[in-house]
DNA sequence: GTCTATATAGCGATAGAC
DNA sequence: GTCTATCGCTATATAGAC
């Protein structure tokens, strides 16, 4: 295992830059926008040798999204020890995806692409890193529910996709797109009523 | 203007149906996946004879989102018979749009396409149409927000922002994939997270 | 393993007959 | 105004030299 290591981290350090800029291509354009023949260019390889590294254009965006998985578990796993509350976790995770969208690193897969959800749900390290997160997500979820700290008459999966859609909601780039707010004034609005709605917290719920 | 009426009347509901066509077709496929060609054969005459109607794929969409809008419009215009509160007439209008996408009607653009965009952009009627929409949603958002029941603490385009991404929310299609709701339970779930946010309402806000 | 050059295919749009 | 047939372009994917 140790024996062919030079080579093979050489390989990864290739894979891991191709990775990084199919990332910011598809949090740039999306995945039917963006062309293989770009991602090629911007790592500065020709094209056939990008079909070395992955397969398909879809093994491409599915690497990007494990990259993305990855990075939101090692940030999950630092939070117990900042973040002493399930649903101050929660909202921390929330906070983190919204940076990400901010920072133009937030993949943006069209939810309808046949041939890529295929890709996606024949491809085992994704499976395996989106239920690690969910299952973290999922626990804290169940968490807050027990504490009141979040509606309990909510289905915890319903919570779990929320939180999910809120990652790339198109809420955020259009109130970038006006310019009227700091990038910090946007996380807490959109946190604001994500968490507490558009009725406003201590008000009437009713009607 | 009465003289070439029948003819004219023909052409309309003609291009009636092929807009009817575009837009169950954007409500399945999205634009970037639906084709010309898709579209002529659903509606039944050749490509060619699409493009004496419409000039290009984007117009076709353009007119597909003007016909939602009217829709919208039409269904707006009836609220003030039966919601009394400037809250209860945005519920009404936020159900009225995730019944339509529960009836596969919703069509989807993506936010990215820029020749669609375009094309939206210098489209005047589709402006006006978005534009009275807004207007008429804006005045019962700054209404709920002075009587309470809409948290004031929100800018209102933000409101109407969010409103307008529920209209499309992919949580929707993720719930009901499930197999586990019925389309009112998934409504009333939407409409619980949206305005009441996940916190629930009249538990605590802050952490 | 990287390159240039090309095969292959789908799709938006149009020509031209009727 | 509708049809059939086709153009022209773009994008994924591959062949074959080095």
């Amino acid at each position: 295992m140790a024996k062919v290591s030079f080579r093979e981290q050489v390989l990864k350090v290739r894979e891991d830059a191709i990775v990084a800029s199919v990332n910011r291509l598809l949090a740039e354009k999306g995945f039917d926008l963006m062309t293989v023949d770009e991602v090629a260019a911007d790592v500065g390889i020709a094209k056939a040798s990008l079909y070395r590294h992955f397969a398909s254009k879809e093994e491409l965006a599915a690497a990007a999204m494990v990259r993305v998985l990855t990075l939101a578990q090692a940030f999950m796993a630092t939070l117990p020890a900042t973040e002493p509350t399930p649903l101050g976790r929660l909202k921390a995770v929330a906070r983190w995806t919204m940076q990400l969208q901010l920072a133009g690193e937030m993949p943006s897969l069209p939810s309808q692409n046949s041939s890529l959800r295929t890709t996606l749900m024949g491809h085992e390290t994704y499976l395996t890193r989106l239920n690690e997160v969910s299952e973290q997500l999922g626990e804290w979820i169940v968490q807050a529910q027990q504490q009141g700290s979040l509606d309990d008459s909510l289905p915890p999966e319903l919570v779990l996709y929320t939180l999910f859609a809120r990652a790339c909601d198109p809420v955020l780039p259009v109130l970038k797109a006006t310019g009227q707010y700091s990038d910090e004034r946007i996380i807490e609005l959109l946190l604001q009523t994500c968490f507490g709605g558009l009725n406003g917290a201590p008000g009437p719920t009713g009607t």
